[in-house]
DNA sequence: ATTTTCTCCATTTTT
DNA sequence: TGGAGAAAAT
């Protein structure tokens, strides 16, 4: 006990010790907001105040679950069994299978990752005739989700015109489908779930009862729905509800564009008259340069709920600022700093290559693979999305669920076994006049066709038949076998890869089997689910069916149903050398949550960080600044930032201004490393501007009024920085015309790229 | 049934 | 510019 709160800050502490009522806990980057959350748990349970059956902890990705748990296991000396650890869609799904008859869902129902569920709109529109060019296949996915994020079902949606109208109909379609084929999409697990327990009082209480306290990390990124069901769950306005624990930081909002609603923080504290509001704001992460500069920047923002954070660190070394002429010079300069940092000691793992996105990676990827520099790229492709898996994991659909469709078309003819475009139209037309599966379709088409498809059903069968006895892995293994996919992967040219792919299906399997219990002779110090015995439905005293909220999973689902739902939901890990010294590359987004002794932010340019896009949306900029945020207080120790004044775009160079961010850094805090760069479309080689300027801070402005007395004068060129009395700033993007008819096209950045007359406008050279 | 050619597109991402 | 996905050609 003493142990446990031993090192705390006060504020930590107070968070820690909180009495049971629903409480805000504002955790600024690095305040250490994971420590405050475990460290609750655990000393909620230690002090007696609750059993690990009381608490519900959510988190977003599987990643933070796992720490979560660890850090729990290491903290506590007894089991964390009965504890509901996990994220929203992984607990959801806990709920929906073991309720899985009052959510009316069939005990095997598969849920679908993005991919199979565009496949299944895909399908839909064709079925129903309806022109993908004016009801784009993504357009619908992207009007479903919307509504379920927002809680509402095909008919509780306002259509506002015919368009809306249509989509609001196929939505309706979409969900009948789905639940003719057992399928629920990742949006449905929670909004089923919340229906489940909006709809059902006895369940409601009996879990509103049973958890005591719920804690939530990163609140500010969860969207209306995951509000909702929080509220549901924690009994909001219901006499001896639970107590909600919400940490999260409103300055580190950046997922606005997936649902996040950041006023649920806000919401959070009005609704449930949240009395302690708990600000952490003591960091440990950062240096005092690096942490100012984030502090000024974000103050530019509005409506936040206020914070800034402190450090005892030093100031540190200064925030480092290059300008580039161009993006292969800023990844050379990059490389260049990056091998300095690591001549003076620092490890590869601990540098970060941050961006806006994804594209601006392959510039720098290939100066990186010149220079023979080790990297790694995050994000990109997960072990359960590959094609050949998900070709695995089809079949494996298809024994435990056969009705679903998409495994079903994925699977028919894969390896090809001659079942063609018309066999499959024809079961097509068969399967939607009945309104059946395509599986349930195949007696109902004749012929060579139907022959060769009841062969595939045969196999499918066979293959379920020979299998029920097997442990998992050994199942997955007859799988590659019966359906030809190892022999297909083998006889392929350059198929290596896939093999291996395929193969690792089977140790992930005896994988999975070890870490849930699932297999029969799992040794019982393995987990807590190992060691439950089969549970028995409780039947509560209105006569509902009532699960142990505990029966451990292998009561409700089959092996096989687990193991197929996980690799659903855990898409598996990206980069297969994560964790290897090298230098990790990756957007901003991912990078949140993230910490490093060095930090490179580049592509610091006006319409690309900000994005331009983000000028379009409602609160766009405050967003990208809390991206940039974000992106700043990754740095332990070392931060650059970088800017180019040219850059290949779609094919495209395109002549930018350095990001609006800059003005909005503390000067005294920075140190510009070049001076104007010497332009390459410039003949004039020897100019003032080769020798370092800018030093810093005030001598800056200075160098700014020079520059302009010096230069300013007709004979304009493309790339060129100007002033304009009006529009501010700007690169001539675009010259054309001469004499008294010459005009530019120049980007101002915020004010828009304006064609002017440079014979009537006012124009100033700037040397930045 | 596979390979080649064309067309389209282009923030950010987890589940 | 370059990658993915679809249509077209062998």
């Amino acid at each position: 006990m003493q142990n446990l709160l031993h090192n705390l800050n006060p504020e930590q502490l107070a968070a820690v010790t909180l009495p049971a009522q629903s409480a805000l806990i504002l955790a600024g980057a690095g305040s250490g907001k994971t420590r405050v959350l475990t460290t609750r748990i655990a000393w909620l349970i230690q002090t007696q105040q609750v059993s690990p059956a009381g608490i519900m902890a959510v988190t977003f990705t599987n990643k933070a679950a796992k720490e979560m748990l660890a850090r729990l296991s290491a903290m506590l000396p007894m089991s964390t069994r009965g504890m509901w650890v996990g994220t929203f869609h992984g607990l959801c799904n806990r709920l929906l299978r073991t309720h899985y008859r009052d959510a009316a869902l069939p005990q095997t129902f598969q849920i679908l990752d993005s991919q199979d569920q565009l496949s299944v709109i895909k399908r839909l529109l064709k079925a129903n005739n309806i022109d993908d060019e004016k009801y784009p296949p993504k357009t619908l996915m992207y009007f479903i989700n919307n509504a379920k994020d927002q809680g509402l079902r095909a008919h509780q949606v306002e259509a506002h015109d015919p368009i809306e109208r249509k989509l609001v109909e196929l939505y309706e379609i979409y969900d009948l489908q789905c639940q003719r084929e057992g399928v629920v999409d990742f949006a449905e697990l929670l909004l089923r779930s919340y229906e489940l327990l909006a709809r059902n009082q006895p369940l409601r209480e009996h879990y509103q009862q049973r958890f005591r306290h719920i804690l939530v990390d990163e609140f500010q990124d969860t969207n209306d729905l995951q509000y909702n069901w929080l509220k549901l769950l924690a009994g909001h306005n219901v006499v001896g509800g639970g107590a909600l624990f919400a940490v999260g930081d409103d300055d580190q909002s950046i997922y606005a564009f997936r649902g996040a609603n950041v006023g649920n923080m806000a919401a959070f504290e009005r609704e449930f008259r949240v009395q302690n509001l708990i600000k952490l704001e003591q960091n440990y992460r950062s240096h005092g340069h690096i942490l100012d500069s984030a502090n000024m920047l974000i103050s530019n923002n509005s409506k936040r709920l206020g914070k800034n954070l402190r450090t005892d660190a030093g100031h540190g070394e200064p925030v480092r600022i290059y300008e580039a002429s161009s993006d292969l010079e800023e990844a050379q300069w990059i490389i260049e700093e990056a091998k300095s940092l690591m001549a003076e000691g620092s490890a590869r793992r601990d540098i970060a290559i941050l961006y806006r996105s994804n594209a601006q990676s392959r510039v720098i990827e290939q100066k990186l693979f010149a220079a023979g520099l080790p990297y790694i790229v995050y994000g990109g492709q997960r072990y359960f999305q590959r094609a050949e898996v998900k070709h695995v994991i089809a079949y494996l659909q298809l024994m435990d669920n056969p009705h679903n469709d998409s495994a079903f078309l994925r699977v028919v003819n894969f390896p090809t076994r001659g079942i063609g475009s018309r066999s499959i139209e024809q079961l097509q037309a068969a399967a939607g006049q009945q309104g059946i599966s395509l599986y349930a379709a195949v007696p109902h088409v004749a012929g060579k066709a139907g022959s060769s498809l009841a062969n595939f059903v045969r196999l499918i069968e066979g293959a379920r038949f020979e299998t029920t006895q097997l442990p998992l892995p050994e199942m997955v293994r007859v799988v590659l076998e019966a359906s030809g996919l190892l022999a297909h992967y083998q006889g392929e040219k350059d198929g290596t890869d896939r093999v291996e792919n395929v193969e690792q299906m089977v140790s992930a399997a005896t994988h999975f089997v070890q870490e849930e219990g699932f297999g029969q002779n799992a040794p019982a110090h393995l987990g807590p689910r190992a060691q439950a015995q089969s549970g028995a439905p409780i039947v509560s005293e209105d006569g509902i069916e009532i699960f142990d909220a505990d029966a451990p999973l292998p009561t409700v689902m089959s092996p096989l149903s687990a193991f197929l739902s996980h690799a659903s939901l855990e898409a598996g890990d990206a980069q297969a050398q994560a964790g290897q010294d090298a230098l990790q590359l990756m957007t901003v987004h991912s990078a949140k949550g993230l910490e490093f002794d060095a930090v490179f932010i580049t592509g610091l340019e006006e319409g690309l960080f900000p994005h331009e896009s983000s000028a379009r949306e409602m609160d766009g900029v405050d967003e990208e600044r809390r991206l940039m945020y974000v992106a700043i207080t990754r740095a332990k120790k070392r931060l650059y930032m970088s800017f180019t004044q040219t850059r290949m775009l779609h094919g495209q160079t395109r002549y930018n201004m350095k990001s609006r961010f800059f003005d909005e850094l503390p000067e005294e805090a920075l140190k510009w490393l070049s001076p104007r760069v010497q332009s390459h479309w410039s003949g004039n080689k020897k100019s003032a501007w080769d020798e370092p300027v800018f030093a810093g801070g005030s001598d800056n402005k200075i160098a700014h009024q020079i520059a302009q007395k010096a230069s300013s004068g007709p004979g304009w060129r493309i790339g060129e920085s100007v002033a304009h009395a009006k529009f501010g700033e700007g690169v001539i993007v675009n010259l054309e015309g001469s004499g008294s008819n010459a005009r530019a096209q120049i980007n101002f950045g915020r004010a828009g790229v304006k064609v002017l007359d440079l014979s009537v406008a006012k124009l100033d050279r700037v040397g930045r």
